[in-house]
Order: C-alpha cells, then sequence, then structure tokens
DNA sequence: TTTTATTAACGAAAATTTTCTTTAAAAGAA
DNA sequence: TTCTTTTAAAGAAAATTTTCGTTAATAAAA
C-alpha cells in the first residue's frame, strides 16, 4: 500500500527552494545599486517576509553571514545560482508546441536560469519541419531516435491533458528523467523520475478564491 | 459546527485549492469516458494521491458523495468549475508585454478558465498600438484613464523583476484588486490586494534540484 | 579598552498540512 | 431480510513548515 515512504531526510524543504529564486531577485537588484551588503533583517523587510525565514533558507546553502554585518551580495547570487542549478546549463526537449508550448519556445528569460529547448516534439504536421525561436519541431515519433543522439534528461509536457500520462510514459522509456509538467493532470511514474507540476490554472484557482473574500 | 474555524476564518487551504484544477482535469477525462460516477478511491489510485485527501479536498465545496458509489461526474465538474470561479469570465490587463507577455497573450487556454485579457501596456514604442493575438498594446500612461472606463480589477505583471514594485503599486492605486505576478520578485502591498506568485523560475529551481538526487 | 546595539545561527514552540483511524451509511449478495 | 463489502466523512495523529526566543559574535560608539 505504501508505495512512495521514502525518506525525506536531508531534502531542502520545497517551500524554501521557491523562495529562493525570490532573494536571487532581490539581490541581483541589491548589485544594480552597488550594495556591497545585506541582512537577513534588510532582505526580511523590503520583501515582506519574516527575517528568521531568509536566515534558514539561506542556511541550506553554503553562505556565511557576518554578524552585524549580513551577507556579501556578490557572493551571495553567486552561490544561490549555483545552488539552484541555474549555473550550469541543461538541456531540455519540448513536447507539444502549441499555444503554451510557443510560449516557453519565445520566452527567453529561461536560457538565462539554465535551461534550454533544443528541440521540440508534436504530432501536427501543419508545424513539423518549422522552428519556433531557432528551435526546431519534429514529429513525436522521431524522438526515440533523436535522444539515441543527443540524450537529454529534461522533458517540458504542454501537451493537451488527455495525452499527458501517455506522453509523460513514452518519454521516460526515452531516458528522460525530469518532467516540468505544464498540464493540469497529474501523472503518475516511477521513484526514478522528478516530475515538477506547473499548471498555471492552479494558480488561477488560487488567486480567484482568495479575491472572493476582498469582495464582501 | 465547522472544526477549522480558527485564524485564517475557515480559508479554504492553499494546497488544496492547487490539487482541485488536477481533480477537475481527471473529472473531465472521466466524463469523456461516459463514466456516471468516480469514487474518491478510484481518483487517488489514478493520480497516485491519497484517498482521504481527495475526499477532504472536496468537501471544501459543496458536493456530497453517496457511500459506497462514489461521486457523480458532471455535478461535479460543474460544482469544482463554479467553485474555483473557471464559470464566470474576468476581464485583466496584462503589464509587459515582453517574451512572457506575449506567450500569455497567445495562449487561449486561460480564457476557458476565466480569464480574459483585455488589454496590454508596455512603455516599447516598438509594439505600442499593435495587437498581439486580438489585444491591443497601449502606452503604460494610458492605463489610468483606460481603467475609468473598463473597471477590471485584474492585473497580470509580466514587467522587468525591477519594475514590478513599482508597476504593482501604480496599478494598484488605479484599482486593480488581484495581481497574478510572474516576476520573480515578492511585492509589497496592502492587505487588501491578492497578489498570486507564479515564478516560473522557482519550479525548475525545485526541479533542478530534485533531480540532483537522482544523479547518484 | 569597554560598552552597546545589531545580527546570524540554533533550537524550541506553534501552526499548518497530510496521513491514519474509526464510524456510519448503503449497495449488492446470500 | 440479513450479511458483507465498499465508501464518504469526521476526527486524531503524524509530519512538515513557519514562527518565536535565545545565544554568541562583532562592528561601531563611548
Amino acid at each position: 500500500m505504501s508505495t512512495d515512504n521514502k525518506k525525506k531526510e536531508g531534502l531542502v524543504p520545497e517551500p524554501s527552494l521557491r523562495r529562493m529564486p525570490t532573494y536571487l531577485a532581490y539581490l541581483k537588484m541589491a548589485k544594480n545599486q552597488n550594495q556591497q551588503f545585506v541582512s537577513s533583517t534588510h532582505i526580511a523587510r523590503d520583501m515582506g517576509v519574516d527575517p528568521t525565514q531568509v536566515t534558514k533558507d539561506l542556511s541550506y546553502t553554503s553562505i556565511v553571514g557576518k554578524t552585524r554585518v549580513g551577507y556579501e551580495v556578490e557572493p551571495l547570487i553567486n552561490i544561490l545560482e549555483e545552488f539552484l542549478g541555474f549555473r550550469t546549463i541543461d538541456e531540455a526537449y519540448l513536447f507539444g508546441a502549441g499555444s503554451l508550448g510557443n510560449a516557453l519556445l519565445l520566452d527567453h528569460g529561461l536560457s538565462q536560469f539554465g535551461l534550454k529547448i533544443v528541440a521540440a516534439f508534436d504530432v501536427d504536421a501543419n508545424i513539423i519541419g518549422k522552428e519556433i525561436a531557432g528551435v526546431p519541431i519534429y514529429h513525436m515519433d522521431d524522438f526515440h531516435k533523436m535522444q539515441e543522439e543527443k540524450q537529454v534528461n529534461i522533458g517540458i509536457l504542454t501537451v493537451p491533458s488527455e495525452y499527458a500520462q501517455k506522453v509523460a510514459h513514452d518519454i521516460v522509456d526515452g531516458g528522460i528523467k525530469g518532467i516540468w509538467n505544464f498540464t493540469p493532470m497529474r501523472i503518475r511514474l516511477g521513484e526514478d523520475v522528478v516530475v515538477q507540476d506547473t499548471s498555471l490554472y492552479a494558480h488561477l484557482a488560487v488567486m480567484f478564491n482568495r479575491m472572493q473574500y476582498l469582495k464582501k
């Protein structure tokens, strides 16, 4: 019954990981303003969060702050970027070049955070063979052949929900180790694959719900 | 007597809200396969989650399941869509028509989930006056004037990080009540505004981190 | 040099979320 | 009908995450 009773010991908490890029964005601004040090209290005040949460989050990295001074901005940026994996470029395939997939191909922000989409796959004959933002679109059937040469291990899933599980399974067979799942479907895969769910609609749902409480 | 009337005044937990659209996607597939009922145990097994979590999540809506049968698919879809605010169309402005903003304009998935972008604002003279996916792009300065006529209350924030706080403040002044923040910056605003952070890079960070543990 | 104020780090406590357990209801079988 | 099995619901327990309180370090001031 208990299928995934894996020890979570030593893992950096997901909420902490999600907050780290926000500190990074803040630090880059501080750097632009030529600040050499920032204290956790400063960060916390400016960002509207708890100061102890900032120190605790940053303590997961190798940075050490100086008492009464704070953290040195530039080393902290470097350490955070390294820690988050934004410094090493990982190659990725995009599966499903519909409107959302297209969107991700056009967004050049991703490459600054360590993700480079090297090819896209789809089944729509109208777009296969074309390029979007310099990324070639192949037929889904060509994936396994392509993967033999390239050995990419990240797959971005932007197919229609009904194909999510099937495609996910298929690409894991081809050696994909991490799936960035933009579909609203939950996909079931083995323990040796990382699935990151990023459904925009989930966030929309939270926003709509919280807004209801304002309207009275 | 409601047991969860504590400090947060009975707010639906955010994790539950985020999971609801995944149930919705699952249910739509069940409907397509002409299933009339689904039980929480079924949903849980197919989606790889805990069955009691499913019932608990669904209990926040008005649906009531039938013992030994489950939930009726079609009413549950309707109730969920209604509950999540996907049935009523909310108008939104897009702030920042760069690559990510462009992406959101091109994605026609949003309109199916109750969000309709009616105008975009930017400061780039090269794109002002043009249209993307039928949505006109205006200069940022025209926002307040426009808002007087339209009274839109959702703003999608896809400006560069360094302008996030400033623009956020400005649009709240113009009457925006909910901000869907796609920048990695945390923004500070009053209590009467809902901010939903959706930084893609936060999710990327989690995925990269979790993948590190596979590679050994 | 000594004192004071600010800060990171660490562990404890509180709050939140998830999982486990029990209970009652009801469909289907005997 | 009566029994068995499956299920939703509700409450308890466990795990996780956040907040709180304390301590030690150290830069700046006296």
